[in-house]
RNA sequence: UGGGGUGUAGCCAAGCGGUAAGGCAACGGGUUUUGAUCCCGUCAUGCGCAGGUUCGAAUCCUGCCACCCCAGCCA
C-alpha cells in the first residue's frame, strides 16, 4: 500500500533548484486544455504533474481553457472538463481561466509588435504563405507585404478586425526569419480570421490569436512561472521565449516539456476516440471501456487509483509506452485496501443443503473487509438452498486438490463465511444438464475448524437463493485485442469483439443498498461499481471495474 | 533531407565521475475461511553501438546507429 515516495522527476529538480536561487519565489504552474473534446487518461498526466508540482512547492495551479478556436470548442466540453478534473480530486487557484479572457489585451500586444516592426498583415492567402514557408530542405521567401509601413499594418490589422477580409485572405504574421532553420519561426502566423460564434467572446471578435500568440503570454499575465506540455511543442518554444522578449509582459514564464506516455491496449487520439463513439462501437465518450475520465469512472477506477498511477509513470523526456498492468495495479491496490466485499454468483447453480430443515434461517455476520474491522460488518442468512457458481463445481473427483480448490462431487468445500458442505449428488434435466446440486452441510464448523478427517478444498463464495436479489452484471476487457492499437493501419480491426459481457447475477441482499457509484470487491470475482447511471433498487446493475489477480495456474 | 529531441531489464524509471534505486510484470516459497491481500526471495558483470580521456565512465569527449517531433491561418 505505502510505495516509496518516487524521486524527484526532472521538473521537480528544476523547480527546486529555482527555489534555492530565489527562496521567495511562489511556484505556480496551470493545466491549459482546449475545450474541443473529452479529457482521456493521457491529460490526467499532466493535470497530475501540474497540480503535484504546485501543491509539493506550496504553490498554485490554474484551470484555463485555451480557447482560441472557435470552430473547434464549446461549453459542453468546458463543462465536462471541470467536471472531471473536480473528480479528480483537484482545486484549481482563483476562478477558472479562459484564453479569450486576454482576447484585449493581446490585441493591444499586436498593435505594439507593428509599432515595434516586429509583426505585418500579410494580405497573401494561406495557400500562398504556405507555398512561401518553404520546407526543410528550401528556405523561405519573404512576404511583399513584409516592408509596408508600420501605419499601413496598423490600419489593415483593424480593417482585418473589422471584418474587410474573407477568412485566409489576411494574417497578422511575426517579422522573425523566413530562413530560419525552425520552420516555426519563419513569420508564424498571430492572427487569423476567423468568422465564427465564441462559446466565451460570441461574435466580438472575427480574428482570433493562433496558439503560439496566446499561450506564452497567457501564461505570464497569470503569473505562471513554470509552463509545463509536451514534447511536441518542443519546436515552439524558441517563438515563446520570442514573444515574451519582445512584448511588455508583466512576467516570464519558462517552458518546460514532458512525454507523455501511451498505454498499451488503449488509444487516446482523439480523432480515434471520436470514431468509437460515432461508430457505435461503444455507447459514448464515457463508456465504461474509453480512456476517457468520464469512462474510467463510470468504469468504477478511482480517482486515487488514477493519480497513483500518473505518480508511479513518473515523468522523463524520453517517449515510450507503459504497460496497462501498471494502472490496474494502482486501481487494485486503492480497491483492495478501501472497499467493503461481498458476494455475488455470476453463474449461479442451485445447491440444495439436504441435512437442513426447510424452514430454517441462519443468520451470520462477515466482515466488510477482512483486515479492516473498522468498515464494520453485514448481516447474511443462510437456508437450505444457496447459488454457488457453476465453475465452482466438479463432477470429475481425478481433479486434484491444488488443481482445484473448490466443489467436487464427494468432497468438501467451504462455503465462505459459513460451513463446510460435501457435495452429494447432483440433479439433471431431460437434457442432461447438472441444474442442481445435492449437498450436505458438516455440524458446528461455522467459524471452526472441521473436524478431524474433514478437509475442505477450499473457500467458495455464495448467496442465499431464498434472500437474494437478481442484478445485471457487466463484465469487461481491453477493448482492443492487441497492445498498440493506435500503431495499426486501421485499429478498428483490432476491436475486441468481447470487450463487453452482460450476465444475469444473484447477489447477496445487502446490496439492494447499494448507491450509484458504491465500489465493491465481491470476493474471489473481482471489483464491481454500480453503475453510475443505470444502477437502481429496483434494477441492480453492476460493472467489473477489474478482476482479482489471479494466479491459478492453467491446467 | 535541414532543425529539435530521446536511447538504462519484458514495461515505466532513478542515476548528475567512485563501481547499476524503486515500481509493474514474471518466477519460487510462507501465511490465509477470497487461487485475493500480506510476508520473504529470485530477476542488468550490464546502461543503443564503437572508440577515447581517467586510478576509476551509464555519467566526460569523438564518431556512428535507431526511434520520435516540426513543412496548419490546429492545439
Amino acid at each position: 500500500m505505502d510505495r516509496e515516495p518516487a524521486p524527484d522527476n526532472f521538473l521537480a529538480q528544476i523547480i527546486a533548484a529555482d527555489i534555492n536561487k530565489n527562496p521567495n519565489l511562489k511556484i505556480h504552474t496551470r493545466f491549459p486544455p482546449e475545450p474541443n473534446g473529452f479529457l482521456h487518461l493521457g491529460h490526467a498526466t499532466s493535470i497530475c504533474l501540474n497540480f503535484a508540482l504546485a501543491e509539493k512547492f506550496n504553490g498554485y495551479c490554474n484551470l484555463r481553457f485555451d480557447d482560441t478556436n472557435p470552430e473547434k470548442e464549446e461549453q459542453a466540453y468546458a463543462d465536462a472538463i471541470i467536471e472531471d478534473v473536480t473528480w479528480l480530486g483537484f482545486k484549481w487557484y482563483g476562478d477558472v481561466k479562459h484564453t479569450s479572457d486576454y482576447f484585449d489585451k493581446l490585441y493591444e500586444w499586436a498593435i505594439y509588435l507593428i509599432e515595434q516592426g516586429l509583426a505585418y498583415v500579410d494580405l497573401q492567402d494561406a495557400e500562398t504563405v504556405k507555398q512561401n514557408r518553404g520546407d526543410f530542405n528550401n528556405l523561405g521567401t519573404e512576404s511583399p507585404y513584409r516592408n509596408h509601413s508600420i501605419d499601413w499594418h496598423k490600419q489593415e490589422l483593424e480593417n482585418m478586425r473589422a471584418g474587410k477580409y474573407a477568412e485566409n485572405t489576411a494574417s497578422l504574421r511575426a517579422k522573425i526569419d523566413m530562413k530560419h532553420a525552425n520552420m516555426n519561426m519563419r513569420d508564424p502566423i498571430l492572427y487569423r480570421i476567423r468568422k465564427a460564434h465564441h462559446h466565451q467572446t460570441k461574435d466580438k471578435w472575427c480574428i482570433y490569436p493562433s496558439y503560439d500568440f496566446a499561450h506564452g503570454q497567457s501564461d505570464a499575465l497569470e503569473g505562471i512561472t513554470h509552463s509545463i506540455c509536451t514534447l511536441e511543442f518542443q519546436n515552439h518554444r524558441p517563438l515563446y521565449e520570442w514573444l515574451l522578449e519582445n512584448l511588455p509582459v508583466p512576467s516570464k514564464p519558462k517552458q518546460y516539456e514532458f512525454a507523455r506516455s501511451n498505454i498499451s491496449y488503449m488509444i487516446t487520439s482523439k480523432r480515434k476516440l471520436k470514431l468509437l463513439v460515432d461508430e457505435n462501437i461503444v455507447s459514448d465518450w464515457d463508456d465504461p471501456r474509453m480512456p476517457t475520465i468520464s469512462g474510467m469512472r463510470r468504469r468504477g477506477y478511482t480517482a486515487n487509483g488514477i493519480k497513483d498511477f500518473c505518480n508511479m509513470l513518473s515523468v522523463s523526456r524520453s517517449e515510450g509506452s507503459a504497460e496497462i498492468t501498471m494502472l490496474e495495479s494502482c486501481v487494485r491496490n486503492d480497491l483492495n485496501n478501501n472497499y467493503p466485499r461481498a458476494m455475488a454468483v455470476l453463474n449461479p447453480i442451485l445447491v440444495k443443503i439436504t441435512n437442513l430443515p426447510e424452514n430454517n434461517i441462519i443468520s451470520l455476520v462477515a466482515p466488510k473487509h477482512p483486515d479492516q474491522q473498522s468498515m464494520g460488518n453485514r448481516d447474511l442468512t443462510l437456508t437450505n438452498e444457496v447459488y454457488i457458481d457453476r465453475n465452482d463445481f466438479s463432477t470429475d473427483s481425478s481433479l486434484s486438490r491444488k488443481q482445484f480448490k473448490r466443489l467436487v462431487l464427494g468432497d468438501y468445500v467451504r462455503l465462505r463465511n459459513a460451513f463446510v458442505i460435501k457435495a452429494d449428488s447432483i440433479v439433471k434435466n431431460e437434457q442432461d444438464e447438472i441444474i442442481a446440486i445435492n449437498a450436505s452441510y458438516v455440524e458446528d464448523t461455522i467459524g471452526k475448524k472441521p473436524p478431524e478427517g474433514i478437509k475442505p478444498r477450499g473457500v467458495i463464495h455464495w448467496v442465499d437463493a431464498k434472500n437474494c436479489h437478481n442484478a445485471e452484471v457487466r463484465l469487461y476487457d481491453t477493448l482492443f485485442t492487441c497492445p498498440n492499437p493506435e500503431q495499426q493501419d486501421d485499429f478498428t480491426k483490432a476491436v475486441n469483439p468481447n470487450s463487453l459481457t452482460i450476465v444475469n447475477a444473484k447477489v447477496e441482499a445487502s446490496l439492494i443498498d447499494a448507491k450509484p457509484e458504491d465500489r465493491f470487491q465481491f470476493e474471489r470475482e473481482g471489483y464491481f461499481v454500480a453503475d453510475r447511471y443505470n444502477h437502481q433498487p429496483n434494477n441492480l446493475v453492476f460493472n467489473k471495474i477489474i478482476g482479482l489477480k489471479d494466479s491459478q495456474k492453467p491446467k
